[in-house]
DNA sequence: AATTTTATGTCAGCCTTGTTGACTTTCCAA
DNA sequence: TTGGAAAGTCAACAAGGCTGACATAAAATT
């Protein structure tokens, strides 16, 4: 299938609305299953999603700033402020006072923070490495480039400029 | 790279926790890409994701019930109560008392449910189109395959249940 | 026929996590 | 030095999850 080729030689892809539709129920449902097990244990600590991608970022970009992590994650400075706050208070998260600007915080993982973190991406790198296994290596690269094709141009910038030298 | 085999001569996977960390923070970047379009369509509207998820999958499996639904989208019978309620007050949603058993209630889209599901799922299914030929007809097996090795069994169950016959 | 189970709806109340608006503190630049 | 911009905080509200309790009607079982 999908054998045709278009004038630049590219195969074109053929793609009902029916094939689109299936698609984004995968997404839907993949979803689910992507966020399931770092919920369980979130459920236990009495935090919820928007504490699991605070930690997951500010261990990612250790001594971040507000700012930054706010425009990561696209939510107003009110509500991520209410997520770090607790945060904060419950000894997970250290913010201190920017050396060159004082109006900043540099954010960094306590080692308690650290474990809460470890913890809820040990099981969720856990179901990746398996749907990984089971898809193989093509499907892998090919997961990774839709994804990334899906994204806002501004994402797109966010998630290429986190990933480090490596690789 | 991944050359070495393992026992059965499938390629291994040498996945490094970077790696993985990249495909999760993958997901969570092209999932916001992937709502965004139609969130904003609902804005306007006054409704919100879960009036969306209604009308995509009473669009998707006509007559369905209320049960049924429950299922597919693993929220409380409440909190769907609510969401249906106003899909039905305004027209968007019709429910018919079962004819088989009559304590069901077969969820039907209006005509005006129709155009409104219709608008959302245009935008959604540009933004996966666009994604899908950007990555190439490869690429989007890989998609399919990993999204639905991410799933859980039950939420797999689902998704190949919402398979027609076609294709 | 009586009882139990199932499907659905509803009310009340709570929590998380989004929002806007108003305010303070700090910094920088005109 | 002063006015504006930036960072952060507080208050109040809304959407949409949740639990628990309860009502009704229909179906299934005894």
């Amino acid at each position: 299938m999908n054998e045709r080729r278009g004038p630049g030689g590219q195969p074109l892809l053929f793609l009902t609305d029916e094939q689109l539709r299936r698609g984004i129920e995968a997404m839907f449902f993949a979803y689910r299953g992507f966020t399931a097990d770092p919920d369980r244990i979130l459920q236990k600590h009495g935090y919820g999603r928007a504490h699991h991608r605070a930690l997951h970022f500010i261990r990612r970009s250790p001594d971040t700033t507000v700012n930054n992590l706010l425009s990561i994650l696209g939510v107003t400075k009110q509500s991520l402020n209410r997520v770090l706050r607790t945060l904060i208070e419950d000894g997970l998260v250290e913010a201190k006072v920017g050396t060159r600007d004082k109006r900043e915080r540099n954010l960094a993982l306590t080692d308690k923070g650290v474990e809460l973190e470890r913890e809820l991406a040990d099981v969720q790198r856990e179901r990746m490495r398996l749907a990984y296994r089971d898809a193989g290596p093509d499907a892998v690269q090919g997961f990774r480039t839709v994804l990334e094709a899906m994204m806002d141009p501004d994402m797109r910038r966010h998630f290429n400029r986190l990933m480090g030298p490596e690789e």
